[in-house]
DNA sequence: CCTCTTATGTAACAGAATGCAACAAAATCG
DNA sequence: CGATTTTGTTGCATTCTGTTACATAAGAGG
């Protein structure tokens, strides 16, 4: 890979400056910011590779941030806080940070931090990036998100309605983790904000996992790529491939 | 979805002891280790998803392990010392660990830490890095972990439960080895976070295992591939063959 | 060999979760 | 507008899984 590029979060400017300074000191590219709304402009450019990301960052919350960005997005992301109790480092791997460093840190321990966690993402997924990603491929299908088509295996095209597709996308963003129905269903609505509080209430979300099985899946009564975990909701049970366009 | 496996590598026997049994206790199957060579044995049969390695083994080096392991394979490896010095924790990171951690250790971290780590794999995985134990054969029967498919000797497809296909997976990652109903039901409950303590105090898991018999034993009367441990618990009692994808 | 005790096997039941067809409401399109 | 497609709702069927009660089997001790 080039250079790897983090992104600094902290609403501190002389914390921001001092780890940005040290990062770039040491061969990384380190970008500057403090509110959410920078970290998904930055990140939405598809150029970042890691995020540094402060828990306490003013008036917004570094864990929540943590949270709706892993939902979307995989891009790893390191917490950095000043509390370093056992419960609040737990809270932060429960958000899904991919490490958690207490303040006050040591930065060559911080970048050490930072490599592996880099380096664990290179290994794994040897060309791919996901940065602007709009196009997967599981289980011999292949999705573009920008369309929005879908071809099966035979290169076939397979039309799915808009809440089909928009349920696609939130599973190829968390493939092998069991989503709630609630969980899918805040995620369906990608741009509008809340709708109702009883979302998921009724049976929409099943039957909705009922069509697109019916569509994607060889065998809908046997589903081997959207299955169920019972008493929890649903997992797309497939790798994903990520490719670049 | 797959239960993750867990290497423990530690020389001291009730560290070892303590660790297996809280990851047990926690949805994964851990395995104990002592020393490189049953290390790369374990690895090497494919049923390793991480390992959990000692920096301090006795006449062997943990480090040095960490290096060689790193150089061949790229299994994810979270190292576990009691050395928490920075210069210690850094010299963790560049042999290659993906995480340090030090001893005394909360369980609930570890455990924590340790599903970052493996989310941050499965995450970045893409098709071509897919885990390659997802086959396994025994007496004849052969069980696909990746589908959930199950074929008897004359190939016919046997459609097993969720529970009953939990069931096996966990008596296929411990063959030969008693166990008893606690440890199992410990480990059906891959999914699910907590789970009630009082798991197993039923008879939950005879019956789930009669059913299991009714499905893949030639006479459920006279079990002879999950037999009973009088007193015990019951053995996977045929050899366990894993195949590679 | 018999009896007593305990562990295991299992059929039957119950409650809950899920699948799904059919319908109705809403949205989209021309 | 009317036609068509999409999406949510509802009710019922099905599947799953733990509990219970009773039958059997395995030991232990005489």
């Amino acid at each position: 890979m080039a250079i790897p590029r983090i992104l600094v979060v902290d609403d501190d400017p002389d914390m921001r400056q001092m780890m940005t300074q040290f990062l770039r000191q040491h061969g990384t590219i380190a970008l500057p910011a403090s509110s959410e709304t920078e970290v998904r402009s930055q990140i939405d450019s598809g150029r970042v590779d890691l995020v540094l990301l402060d828990v306490m960052l003013g008036d917004e919350n570094g864990l929540e941030i943590c949270k709706r960005l892993r939902r979307e997005q995989s891009i790893p992301i390191i917490m950095v806080s000043a509390l370093s109790a056992d419960h609040q480092r737990m809270e932060g791997y429960a958000v899904g940070a991919d490490d958690y460093i207490a303040k006050p840190f040591n930065p060559e321990l911080l970048l050490a931090r930072v490599k592996a966690v880099l380096s664990r993402t290179r290994r794994s997924s040897s060309l791919v990036h996901r940065r602007n990603t709009n196009s997967f491929e599981f289980n011999g299908w292949s999705f573009d998100a920008k369309s929005g088509e879908v071809l099966s295996p035979t290169k076939v095209q397979v039309a799915l309605s808009r809440r089909e597709t928009a349920l696609l996308q939130v599973l190829l963003a968390n493939p092998h983790i069991p989503l709630t129905r609630e969980e899918i269903a805040e995620n369906l609505n990608v741009t509008g904000e809340s709708q109702r509080a009883d979302e998921a209430a009724g049976r929409a979300i099943d039957v909705l996992v009922g069509r697109l099985r019916n569509k994607i899946e060889a065998n809908p009564k046997n589903p081997q790529i959207l299955r169920t975990e019972r008493g929890v909701g649903y997992v797309f049970a497939v790798d994903v491939a990520v490719l670049e366009t």
